[in-house]
DNA sequence: TTCTCTTACGGGGGGCGTAACGATG
DNA sequence: CATCGTTACGCCCCCCGTAAGAGAA
């Protein structure tokens, strides 16, 4: 089972007629006979009823074509999610700030502007001294940190 | 996206690296460094991070983990459901009978046994004349029929 | 005869394995 | 130097398209 064959049985179930789905896909009609059949071998189970005019779904085609159309509709919702992710436009990020720099203007003003700009990215600030923070920092369970540093670090 | 590619990727992210993946799908590991490349490229973003020793996932990886587990388990999960559905073990049949035939003790010690033997296989019988019965029959909305015939039929 | 699905066959793209390379502790 | 990931290259499978075949209205 993959996904070009559920795409093209999806054609075939919607249209009701290899043909006229060989052409909504563009591909060539006898590869889509071909697919599907390896489709039913794959499931070891009937999917098309063929009749002279076109053909017709039998009981687990039917099944198969709801779950198909999930199947299709969740690996795009995957892509989008993924692809804002990748673009770092939602996602999470954990900040350490000492307690000291909290109140500098200057910082709460970052902070600010950075939710306006991407309004997805979830903000975890942790409140911590700058030991702890390098120690976080180390370990990956911090992404970021406003500290002091001293001169080897 | 192809369903090959994301059992490579939940192989990669389980074991925290490329060649250990490849001895657990038994892939070469230049096969895998390949298909998680594709992946990237097809999805337009970075899954992992490369470390002198082995691999860690990015959040865009972390996150098309999660989803690519519950992908496959819905794969496996559609097979399973098909095959029984193929072998009449679940399913629905519409039946037709005359109302003199529901009282006739063969016919309801049929649908018993038949009931008996393939429990998941719902039943909806229709009490019907052997005219409308036939009608349904050729359009399809009845499976069968128990029902008077004329010679010619 | 026409529309449909199926079968046959040759070409090409892509996945895989082997081998060589690069990098890091 | 041992281990891991990447790059290079050739083979082969498999998908596709074209062409021919078969059956039903």
């Amino acid at each position: 089972m993959e996904f070009r064959q559920l795409r093209y049985f999806i054609a075939v179930a919607e249209t009701g007629s290899i043909s006229a789905a060989s052409r909504q896909v563009n591909v060539a009609q006898p590869a889509l006979t071909r697919q599907v059949r390896l489709l039913e071998e794959d499931l070891g189970t009937r999917l098309l009823e063929r009749h002279a005019r076109g053909v017709s779904l039998t009981v687990a085609g039917q099944a198969l074509y709801d779950e198909a159309v999930q199947l299709l509709d969740t690996r795009t919702r995957i892509r989008t999610r993924l692809a804002s992710l990748g673009q770092g436009l939602i996602g999470k990020v954990s900040l350490g700030v000492t307690v000291t720099h909290l109140w500098v203007p200057e910082v709460a003003s970052l902070l600010r502007r950075y939710r306006d700009r991407y309004p997805q990215v979830a903000f975890e600030v942790f409140p911590l001294l700058s030991g702890p923070q390098l120690e976080r920092l180390r370990e990956g369970s911090l992404d970021a940190g406003i500290l002091y540093l001293d001169g080897g670090e």
